[in-house]
Parts: structure tokens; C-alpha cells; sequence
RNA sequence: GUCCCUAUCGUCUAGAGGCCUAGGACACCAGGUUUUCAUCCUGGUAACACGGGUUCGAAUCCCGUUGGGGAUGCCA
């Protein structure tokens, strides 16, 4: 059978790198084994979901290049399927409404008490639990309340599902059983029988049981039935809960594979019961470490940058924050860091995925960027950089061949797109003159006077850097002074700053004579 | 509190009992190339959380401790 895999987000906002990388994992396992990756849209939560949301998180796929298959699937068209599974489960005794039955209880689904032949169960052996002395036990089809004490001593209430405790025993202090829960009873129980309330219990006996599943990347994963509850999957109102709508979903868009992220682990122990209760064969499922901030925490509003279009809008470009984000929790075990999307759907494994948190690291990510930006093709670097100044207000009045002759210029020493921001000075005269770089270069009587001469050549040389490095050695050893001695003033007196590109071409980008009006500005301005 | 997961340089990671006096990348430091800066090249600092076991041998397996994360919602 063909691996379908889906993302299901909720559009509830801006786009989180947690939430994309979960895509691109999805997208990467999908394409590397020729299986299907759908997109679903879990827009039930009407409040928060809105067509703004829907559509960021559509341009954020589009733009990473997360191309899916088949029609998006909302969620909301699905309200119908969701009620008649729950109908489906309460009908079948798997769900049931809590005390009596009235319109406006929830639907609680019920972890099913034989469950001994489920392929995901398996009994691990006799258990007890100790209880707070004398207390009360209570047993009934919505499960067992019990109070134990805390390591301090203090009494703490539980609640677990009747499924929890095959063959249980309740003991008093004398290990004499006060009752017993045999199959007979359980059904009674659970066909809507009286609960049952024990009193001066000491002890819990009975056989555990565990759900267990085989995590594609955590590995083996199990949970004790009896630290397991039932849960609502109707809320009073009639809506559906999520592990509803999800597991209903999963089942009509036939998902063989759910890649997703750490946090739904425990949910699993709960779907999987879903899909066999609703007769479907449970997928199988890969669970992603979390993303976390720079301090390790999770990431939270305070930090503000991790959203994928931030870092688009800083300049960051899609094929490398792609990359980046595959670096996060997963590695291709042979070195290689920097991959074109076809050789890491290739290399992509799950099983190579990491098991716990990654931390994100902006540096790192600006590193690579400033790889992709060197590597990029000079006609497609130009055409990104001209797409990206349109945020920049100079690039209105600004020549394309001018401006193309920048980018050229410039590329090999761009890290990220907001650099651009700083090639003002190709285009105006600076407005800003580092105050170092005036003292030290355009201060000196010497080098005033040699700048001064250097503009007077500006004016009749040719327009090329030959030319302009020719005139100014000449200028230099005219003076006296020692070669390149001239370099940084000129480029303080033309551009403002003391770094940048080639000083000859950056002249020669700006144009020869504007750099001598340039110059002639700068020393009056600095007189 | 309980349950689940997790732990290699500052960070991302390689590592499936001997190839490990632990490898790569980013960052950092030093040197070199260069008309400035960046790039680039060379070199360097830097890690198996701790304690027990198992084994001829453990970063790798087991147990415990500690740290971190998650779950414990009529959120998803």
C-alpha cells in the first residue's frame, strides 16, 4: 500500500518553525517513500481560525516549496463524520455519557474493559497499589476514584478507567478483599450499573495491563492501562474534541503514517484505542523532539522570532531555512549539512530523527544562509535582491542595470537579504559618516589634500576601477604617501563606512565623477 | 503529585560493545591570503551529567540519582 502522510495544523495565527518543521519532516518522509503527503486544515476552533490564518499558513508551504497532494481537507466539512462516529461508539458501548443521560453531558470516550485481544495491549502482570488508609474506593462504568498518599503523606485523589484494572481486588488492611471486580460485575458496570463505593480499602490488587506501540522514531513506547482515563470526545455542547475529529480524519484520508510532534505521545495510547473501536487499523507513527529557544525553554511569545515569516521578512531565503530546519533533530550520518532538497529527500530517515529537543540556533542558520547566498546563480541572486529591496524606499529611484551592478558587487559578502539595507550609499549620498572612520581618514591634513587632488582626477578619468586605481597610486606616490594610503579615505568620503567591497569598483559602481563631487562634499562638510 | 520521554564540545550533531587518546558543522581563538571588511585557507580551545552494575572491554547494554521536556483541558 501506497505511505499516505498528512499535516494537519490549526491555522490559528502565524506560523511556528516547530509547526513547519513537522511539514517538512512530513513532506521529506512522504517523498522519500514515493507515498502521498496531504494537507488537512483543523480549523474547528472557530474562534481562533481564521481565512487570514489559513492563508499565511498556505503561503508558508508554498514558499518552503511544500507542494501536497490531493484537495485540502477542512476539517469543519467533516462535522457530520466526527457525530456519527461518536453515535457509532456510544451505540457500541465504547462511549457513553457520563451519570444520566441528558442532551448536555459530554461524550466520553471509554477505554474498552476487553481489550486483551487489541494487538496494542498487552497484560505486564499482577500490580498493587497502596491506598491512604481506610479510604473509599469508588467503581463505576466511568472508571475507579481512589485516594493514595504522596510520598509527603498527603492524601491524593485518582482516577483511572475501569479498563485499567483487569481482575481488581480491592483489600483491607487484613488483605481481605472487600470486592471484586470480575467480568460479570464490569459489564453490569458498564452497561450503566449503580456505581459501587467500597469502603476502609487498604489496597488495589489486580493484573496490569499496558497499551504499546512501536514509535518509528522514540522506538518502543508503552503506558500502563492504569494511569489512563477516559476522555471526552463530544464536548457538551456537541462539538467535537480534537482526538475525535483527528482520529475520524486520519481514518477517512486512510493515513498509514503520522508524523508529528512530541507532544501528542500520550495521545497516541488514546487514538490507538480510537481507530480499532471505530474498526480502522491504526497508523503507524513517528513522534518529532521539540523545537526550543536559545535559554532550551519551549518557545513563547516573549521570543517573538520564531515564526516563518520573520525570518523571511530578515532575509533569510526558503531553501535555506528548509535546510536548516532538517538540521534540527535530524542528521544524514555521513556529515554532509549543506543538501539540495533532492538529496535530503533521498537521505531522509526517521529513524535518524533525534529523541530529544533541539535547540534552535539563529547563527547557524545565518551561516548556511550566507552559503546559499554565495552559491546562488549571480542572475538569480540579482533578481532575489531587486524582489527584496522593494521593501527599501531607495529602490525606487534606483537604475536595474545600476543596481545589478551592486548585487554583482556585493553578493559574495551578503549574509543575509536585510543586508541590503546597508547599499544605500550605491545609490545617495550618505546621510551618516562614521565618526572613527572621519577622524582617522578624512581628518589628517596630508590625506585631505592627497582627496582633494584624487576628486580633481575623478573628474576626467574613465569610468572603470583600473582607472580609478590608477589615479589613485598616482595621487598616493605624487604625495608621498605609501601605497593604498588613500584607499580608506576615499571610501569614508564616498560611502560613510570603513568596510565594504573593493574600493576601485565600489567607485566604479557609483560612478567616477559622483564619487568626486562625493569627495569634495565630504571634505567641506568635514573642514 | 502521577505517568511518559530524554541526556556526547556553548549550540546542532556523528557514534548501534573493541575502528574513540570521541569525528564533523556553527560560534570562539591564533596564523595565513587580501587595498578595508567579509570570504577563503591552516591550526587550536572545547563534550560522553553523576553513581552503581554487566563484560576481557562501555559514550554505546542494565539499574538508580540528578537535570531537561511533555502529558495529566469540554485546547489542538
Amino acid at each position: 500500500m501506497q505511505p499516505r502522510l498528512r499535516f494537519a495544523p490549526s491555522p490559528t495565527g502565524q506560523v511556528h518553525i516547530g509547526n513547519i518543521r513537522t511539514a517538512i519532516f512530513n513532506w521529506l518522509a512522504a517523498r522519500h517513500m514515493g507515498g502521498k503527503f496531504i494537507l488537512r486544515i483543523e480549523d474547528t476552533d472557530l474562534e481562533r481560525s481564521t481565512k487570514e490564518a489559513i492563508d499565511t499558513l498556505l503561503e508558508c508551504m508554498n514558499w518552503l516549496g511544500l507542494d501536497y497532494d490531493e484537495e485540502v481537507l477542512y476539517q469543519t466539512t467533516q462535522a457530520q463524520h466526527h457525530l456519527d462516529a461518536a453515535k457509532k461508539l456510544i451505540d457500541d458501548g465504547n462511549a457513553y455519557h457520563p451519570g444520566p443521560v441528558s442532551e448536555h453531558s459530554p461524550v466520553y470516550f471509554r477505554i474498552p474493559y476487553c481489550c486483551d485481544d487489541y494487538p496494542f495491549v498487552r497484560t505486564v502482570g499482577p500490580a498493587t497499589i497502596a491506598l491512604a488508609s481506610g479510604s473509599d474506593v469508588v467503581v463505576s462504568g466511568a472508571g475507579l476514584t481512589f485516594t493514595t498518599l504522596s510520598p509527603k503523606g498527603k492524601p491524593v485523589e485518582n482516577q483511572a478507567c475501569l479498563a485499567g484494572f483487569k481482575d481488581l481486588a480491592v483489600l483491607d488492611a487484613d488483605d481481605k478483599p472487600l470486592y471484586e471486580l470480575t467480568d460479570d460485575n464490569a459489564c453490569a458496570l458498564l452497561s450503566g450499573g449503580e456505581p459501587v463505593t467500597v469502603s476502609g480499602a487498604a489496597k488495589l490488587k489486580f493484573i496490569r495491563r499496558e497499551v504499546f506501540y512501536d514509535d518509528m522514531v522514540k522506538g518502543h513506547l508503552s503506558k500502563p492501562l492504569d494511569s489512563m482515563r477516559d476522555f471526552i470526545i463530544v464536548r457538551s455542547d456537541g462539538s467535537p474534541v480534537f482526538h475525535l475529529a483527528n482520529v475520524c480524519d486520519d481514518i477517512t484520508q486512510n493515513i498509514t503514517l503520522i508524523v508529528r510532534g512530541d507532544d501528542h505521545v500520550e495521545n497516541t495510547y488514546r487514538h490507538l484505542f480510537m481507530f480499532r473501536t471505530l474498526g480502522a487499523e491504526p497508523p503507524s507513527y513517528a513522534h518529532l523532539p521539540m523545537i526550543v529557544n536559545a535559554q532550551g525553554k519551549p518557545y513563547s511569545k516573549r521570543d517573538g522570532d520564531a515564526f516563518v515569516g520573520d525570518f523571511r521578512d530578515k532575509g533569510v531565503l526558503p531553501e535555506a531555512l528548509f535546510n536548516y530546519l532538517t538540521l534540527l533533530g535530524w542528521s544524514s550520518g555521513d556529515n554532509r549539512e549543506k543538501m539540495t532538497r533532492e538529496e535530503l529527500v533521498e537521505a531522509f530517515d526517521l529513524a535518524r530523527v533525534q529523541h530529544s529537543p533541539a535547540q534552535f540556533d539563529a547563527v547557524k542558520m545565518a551561516n548556511l544562509n550566507g552559503q546559499y547566498i554565495a552559491a546562488l546563480d549571480p542572475a538569480v541572486f540579482r533578481e532575489r535582491a531587486w524582489e527584496f529591496a522593494a521593501a527599501y524606499p531607495w529602490r525606487e529611484s534606483v537604475d536595474r542595470a545600476a543596481f545589478d551592478r551592486v548585487a554583482n558587487l556585493m553578493q559574495s559578502r551578503t549574509k543575509l537579504m536585510t543586508d541590503l539595507a546597508a547599499w544605500t550609499y550605491f545609490f545617495a549620498v550618505p546621510v551618516d559618516y562614521d565618526p572613527k572612520g572621519v577622524k582617522k581618514f578624512l581628518t589628517p591634513d596630508q590625506l585631505r589634500a592627497a582627496l582633494a587632488k584624487a576628486a580633481e582626477k575623478f573628474d576626467s578619468i574613465d569610468e572603470n576601477a583600473k582607472a580609478v586605481e590608477d589615479a589613485l597610486r598616482a595621487v598616493e606616490n605624487g604625495d608621498g604617501l605609501s601605497q593604498f594610503a588613500l584607499n580608506q579615505p576615499v571610501r569614508v568620503a564616498v560611502c560613510g563606512v570603513t568596510v565594504g567591497a573593493s574600493i576601485y569598483e565600489t567607485v566604479e559602481c557609483i560612478g567616477v565623477r559622483e564619487c568626486a563631487r562625493r569627495i569634495r562634499g565630504a571634505l567641506a562638510a568635514t573642514a
